[in-house]
DNA sequence: ACCGTTCCCTAACAAGTGTTAGGTAGGTTA
DNA sequence: TAACCTACCTAACACTTGTTAGGGAACGGT
């Protein structure tokens, strides 16, 4: 592997423009099946030869359309967090109390992880690493959005005394983050529930908790 | 990367003794070393001659002590699961309620994090792709058996009518089974809290539930 | 002084990696 | 018919990968 030496910083916005005009419906096939690849194997053991295998072409074809490797899952990484935050945003500005803000945004994630599966698995695998190159730093960015308004919205449920307050709240914000997001290991669309179903059980487990009330 | 053509069939357990006899001392720093790199860059994205500039050697001498970097991640990823299920075993052979031995595992699951936070990452982030192959058949057959003492604990929980019937099991499974284990990837042993007290804060927040109580 | 053992280095290997330059078939436009 | 564009293939490139054969330095036992 090369390393890349070339000045690119795309940052998921504006690539530098090849000469060709690649049609975006293909691209968006091709992301799809990339995106397949990388869930199931992870990013660097994916080799390009296997995702043109997928995606029925041959490997050097796939430059046609992206001009690298990275830059594919550069675009399957930003497309998703620009869909995510949309769906989180029109949550926030909605002026719902904690509670019901916590609820909104879990059933909303549950939604992103049936919509995107694939890229919130890659998003669990590699973000840790990403996040650190330059051109990845939206990812920190998103982070850094994301602590906001959970543990933003949980500090405020204390506050108005809807939450527990024994609980230390950054604690309780790991977890609920990764219980929700880690869902997308497993979740197959199309299964035995569906996302509202199952942002409705898991609500009521860390809401009420599991044990029986006395 | 050649592909493993070798009849080998470790398991884990008696590796090929070449004809040298490497001390175990070393074996363990040289596996530690290669455990952390595992655990922070992924085991495909990491190469042997990192592992050995992290242990202070060059790559070709890693060959000394290991037949190959499979086996290496291996031996890693076994020696945790022995201890693990060391810890579990005797929590299961405790004779106690299911709610007790919720707690039991839970407090002993942060315990072995905060003992194998290196392992326990690889384990979070591989063992899916890994458990198919046969070489770590071990590790589907601790995933079944890891099912059956947390679901079978659950469903006695809520037939003794300790836990609330409503909840779906397995996804009261899964969604406790990976809170606990992703703690790995935020974890720092030493940091502002131990693992009794993580435990605490998680068995408080998934028994009782962050919602104040009417 | 000799041997054997332990541990590491040197130097290379074959295979696989991402990537690119140049070509080509088919369709669309002029 | 000619020119052009899209989408792909062919064939290679420079480099990295895991791995190995052979050698050597330090050391203890005899």
């Amino acid at each position: 592997m090369p390393t890349d030496s070339k000045p690119r910083k795309t940052g998921g916005k504006s690539q530098k423009k090849p000469a060709v005009t690649p049609s975006p419906a293909r691209r968006r096939e091709l992301l799809a099946a990339a995106a397949e690849v990388f869930a199931a194997h992870g990013y660097s053991a994916t080799t390009v030869r296997r995702i043109a295998e997928e995606a029925g072409l041959l490997a050097g074809s796939l430059y046609y359309h992206f001009d690298s490797k990275e830059s594919m899952l550069d675009e399957i990484l930003s497309t998703f967090l620009d869909e995510l935050w949309a769906g989180y945003d029109a949550v926030l500005a909605a002026g719902l109390g904690p509670r019901e803000t916590i609820e909104a945004l879990v059933t909303e994630s549950f939604r992103e992880i049936d919509r995107h599966r694939a890229a919130v698995a890659i998003y669990q695998n590699e973000s840790r690493q990403l996040a650190a190159r330059p051109r990845f730093g939206y990812l920190a960015d998103s982070q850094r959005r994301f602590e906001k308004a959970w543990l933003g919205t949980l500090e405020r449920g204390v506050a108005e005394g809807v939450f527990r307050p024994e609980l230390d709240a950054r604690l309780t914000y790991r977890f609920v983050r990764d219980t929700v997001w880690v869902a997308a290991s497993w979740y197959r669309p199309g299964g035995h529930h569906g996302p509202e179903e199952i942002a409705r059980q898991y609500l009521s487990m860390v809401l009420d908790g599991i044990a029986v009330r006395d």
